[in-house]
DNA sequence: AATAAAAATGAGTGAGCACTCACTTGGAGG
DNA sequence: CCTCCAAGTGAGTGCTCACTCATTTTTATT
């Protein structure tokens, strides 16, 4: 009876972060995880030793996940592309952006554990958050040298940039309801004109 | 033998915000508060129904100071003042950004409780998000219609200087060794210059 | 100083829940 | 068809922890 091909442990992770992201991690019962997922309570823990490895296994899953999503693949995107940095700028946030939203429930996960855990905030830094840094002020270091970017610190631009579409997401994520997904090419494109030329009107011819 | 002018009732509240920033709400034991407070635990009972009253109160008493902190106070530096668009957009992200590191312990703590209970999130949203966005959106509205601004979404331009200056928050509060907070001026009159400017270099004259 | 009332205490209780284990089921190999 | 083992089960267990309450301590009142 192999119905699905998706194995009982991956049952099981699927169900944790579904109910992870909805309601907590301390919240979430191992009763409930085992009902989501369609398995005994039993079951659970011949697959994890406790209900926090279950945590840490999703956790280290994820991290090594998106440590390629968002170190390899930008690495060529961004370095190898001839296009003007505008439009650079521009796919880079766009696929943050429908990456981050496709694994929401996870990085909700993630982030609101890394917040009282510092054993996941410090994977996270470690993996995740110093490589993807990295990048981007490589990034805008090398637009500083070619003349396209004015001289301003590298950190601070890409921190804000990050801030910015982190907004977006979070707004989107928690207030789906007014304008969903129609106009999010039209924010990122606002987004990276802020960014590009500012807010400031420019009288002067 | 009034030692120190502060109710038994704060001694519960105060130990309450440490702890539950710190360990999260769950992995806080009412022993812990307890012992924290000073008082014994079946103290904390007569001055709160259940742990998760404790909470609520805290919540709600936060969302009130905030309420007043985010809208009162910057309406009167935003609205009333003469002084150019960009000193008083540098004055209100100086002193927000100052609010909210003060105040990190209860917003860390209401920001997570946001992110799993519903409840929460809506009277955040209701008693400060919307206001202050209004406020916000407001400000940059009439500095279009001044000329000041160039004429982009309020909504996008307010948001992402948000976001902006709470990730250099997170920052500072989460990895607080670097540089400390010397340059947080710094950091601040950059972040206005981006926004005001963006980051394109402007070869021409 | 005596009395009453309010506040504080902390050992005890029971409910909830993570985890165990003796047992059952499914299916591969002979 | 039988055997055997891995996979799965779920009633049961014990521990943790929020909450209670009978008792003690503090404070206010006369």
């Amino acid at each position: 009876m192999k119905k699905d091909d998706i194995s009982t442990e991956e049952k099981i992770i699927n169900a944790s972060i579904e109910l992870f992201s909805e309601k907590g991690f301390d919240s979430t019962k191992t009763s409930e995880i085992a009902k989501n997922a369609g398995v005994a309570e039993g079951t659970i823990f011949r697959y994890f030793k406790t209900k926090k490895d279950i945590l840490m296994s999703i956790v280290t899953k994820a991290i090594q996940f998106f440590s390629e999503k968002f170190i390899v693949l930008p690495l060529n995107k961004v370095l190898h592309s001839e296009k003007p940095e505008e439009e650079i700028l521009a796919d880079l946030l766009k696929d943050r952006y429908e990456m981050i939203s496709k694994n929401f429930s996870i990085i909700k996960v993630i982030g609101t554990e890394a917040l009282t855990k510092e054993k996941i905030r410090e994977k996270l830094v470690e993996h995740v958050a110093i490589k993807t840094l990295e990048i981007g002020e490589e990034f805008y270091q090398n637009g500083i040298e070619k003349g396209i970017f004015r001289d301003l610190p590298p950190r601070t631009v890409v921190r804000s940039l990050f801030g910015s579409i982190m907004m977006l997401i979070a707004e989107q994520q928690f207030f789906p309801d007014d304008k969903k997904s129609k106009d999010v090419d039209k924010e990122i494109s606002t987004i990276v004109e802020i960014f590009m030329n500012g807010i400031k009107s420019r009288k002067e011819q």
